[in-house]
DNA sequence: GTGTTTGCAAAGTGTTTGCAATTTA
DNA sequence: TAAATTGCAAACACTTTGCAAACAC
């Protein structure tokens, strides 16, 4: 529509081509949202609702699609925490996180923030696919 | 209907006196199901499912009310792993979990089994609710 | 041009709710 | 009998899908 700043336009740009992805407007529009800046934990109808004020057009089904297309191309992680919504978390890298349950933000904690000692074995024949660590936190009283 | 197993029975019945709800058919039922053995893990689905095949006539708004008063009597606790279904334990004490993404089945690791070192201090104004460590398994390949 | 992606609206899931009928104490 | 509980069906929130139109290469 409009010129963009240059710099983050052409890094999502190169993000999507290194993916496979094909950079359409809605997913270039999307990946600047959430790569631009770091550590976001965002839900489908967050994102949709950002896109939709910072004047871009896509449709809230388009935003599942994509955040799930970023996810299996390995850009995005998704986060369980609430049995009611989805998030999606640009920190793709070993970490956890403390998810404020009266708000439902969620905030990162380093990997190295956090030791686990003993991790018991898997059940037979399972492997450990993944540890996450979820400290919920509330206002204090 | 007829004759039951008078021991469990009984328990079931005191644990819902104890917790203030009445002790209607259904909750008997329900309760037996779940606190009969221990260290259950169940969908609402799944416990409607197999309150049927025993014969109990319970409809699955009642399952899911009952399992949310349960939970809010303290004899359940909700467990957060899969964003398309809610869990309830009947383990209500410290642990954490093994989830088996392919069959979605939910195993108890004892608290003592996983020890947490260094936890990072909570955002300014939160206290720490409870901490979940989720041990996502998988098949070995 | 050809195959991919989008958007809509419709369908799907799991879950909750309103209210009359039933049950418990 | 009064108050609590149940069950149904309808409402819900979030998410996925089918398919024609639009777009990227």
């Amino acid at each position: 529509m409009e010129a963009v700043q240059n710099r983050p336009y052409s890094q999502t740009l190169q993000r999507l081509r290194d993916a496979g992805l094909r950079p359409t407007r809605q997913r270039l529009a999307l990946g600047r949202l959430l790569f631009d800046s770091s550590d976001r934990h965002v839900t489908a109808e967050a994102l949709h609702e950002e896109a939709q004020e910072g004047g871009i057009s896509v449709s809230l089904a388009t935003v599942y699609n994509t955040l799930h297309q970023f996810t299996d191309a390995g850009l995005l992680r998704q986060v369980v925490v609430d049995a009611s919504r989805t998030y999606f978390d640009t920190n793709i890298h070993e970490h956890h996180h403390f998810f404020n349950e009266s708000d439902g933000k969620l905030t990162d904690i380093p990997a190295d923030q956090i030791s686990l000692s003993t991790l018991p074995d898997a059940p037979e024949g399972l492997d450990v696919a993944r540890v996450d660590v979820i400290v919920r936190v509330a206002p204090a009283s």
